[in-house]
DNA sequence: AGTGGATTGGGGTATTTACCCCAACCCTGT
DNA sequence: ACAGGGTTGGGGTAAATACCCCAATCCACT
């Protein structure tokens, strides 16, 4: 039996080796890479084409979800296997859409690490119990399930372009300055972005969307 | 020459075990117990005596100083090494305050953890040179330096008290309800803590906050 | 062809914020 | 005894926010 060849990204050279060294305990894998972040993933994954990339996500926005995806889309055989100590929906929900085979708590033992990657080198998935039921299944692609989409209520492209902005504390005018729109109009996004979420200040705004990923606080 | 005894404190079951592994490595370290939470860390710590403990400070607010603080006040000998993926000024202050003999960045080498046990083992210190260049040493104890005691300016109790107020989205007639208090002086020491952290708008506020623990997001 | 969602924008208003001024009071240290 | 910092509050103003109303455009889906 061929071994299980393994790229592993995660922004923590301590975490990163002593995976490596974990993972070293079962014969039928080999970690043949590793990489500090997403972009550097996607280089090393091109050039070295392993069968299963196991990726931390957890700090620096979103740009992970983005790299898997450009990963699955020049090499569609990776399965790729989301590690992080949240569980949020938006996280849950990109990674889906990224194409993850995998997504798991950086709380599971290695054991369960290792029954993932041998489940998704063979062509199957494998979710943390709390994930599962959040999802459902069809025509064998996965995404929310609508209880969870509830919750983190789909908010549009533009609307969290906006929500982005908000966080970040620029005012309404700035915002309109630096998207080229009219101030009303930010505030119309604005304002269906609180309904959605039903919140009701900037502040609570600004958490969630640190809550989310979708800034950094 | 007898093994130094090492207890680890993460809440990552993962990260945890890969590290129990990866210190395997040095025939002069002995791992020999884990913790998933500052809590518990105390309570193993009392119990088996190790002679340094790993904390990993991260997510969970500020406890595990606290933590830290109780077991040095039970086990004068115990060495503190705090891991940590961010750097923030009150990170620092906080750790230096309960004791801490080194800090050192998640970012770092395993060699470098395993230099930084053995230095704090034999009674000496170990901090990352980011945190080096911010820390100055006094009788033998560690303290944040001047010029990161400016940029974390020092708030007063009541201040820090209104900015957790603030930084969760209150506003000052509710906070001043709260602390039976006037919405003006409410409005006086925010002034104040804006002021004295260069801070204009309350999102920017809020980050402030979460970034250094005060609350969560 | 027509419905619906997304995006864009305007009018108006009440509340809240940020910032300026000022001044008591109390406590602590010299 | 006096200075200085912390805490408490007031007056006033300009900006920003949250929230209500509404409507034109455009694009996709059936």
């Amino acid at each position: 039996m061929e071994a299980i060849r393994i790229l592993l990204v995660d922004d923590h050279a301590l975490v990163r080796e002593a995976l490596a060294v974990q993972l070293a305990n079962w014969v039928e894998f080999e970690v043949v890479g590793m990489a500090e972040d997403a972009g550097a993933g996607l280089n090393v994954a091109v050039e070295l084409k392993p069968d299963v990339i196991v990726m931390d996500i957890d700090m620096p926005g979103i740009i992970c979800f983005d790299a898997a995806e450009r990963i699955k889309s020049r090499l569609a055989d990776v399965k790729i296997i989301f590690l992080s100590s949240a569980l949020h929906d938006h996280y849950i929900e990109s990674a889906l859409k990224a194409g993850a085979s995998a997504y798991l708590h950086k709380g599971e033992p290695t054991e369960t690490l290792a029954m993932a990657i041998r489940e998704v080198a063979a062509g199957g998935n494998y979710f943390s119990d709390e994930i599962r039921s959040r999802i459902v299944e069809k025509d064998g692609s996965y995404s929310l399930a609508d209880g969870a989409k509830l919750r983190s209520k789909i908010l549009t492209d533009r609307e969290i372009e906006v929500l982005r902005y908000l966080a970040r504390g620029l005012t309404k005018k700035e915002i309109a300055g630096l998207m080229h729109l009219s101030p009303k109009t930010i505030e119309s996004h604005s304002a269906r972005v609180m309904d959605k979420l039903d919140i009701h200040d900037r502040v609570e705004l600004a958490r969630y969307a640190i809550r989310e990923g979708l800034i950094d606080a």
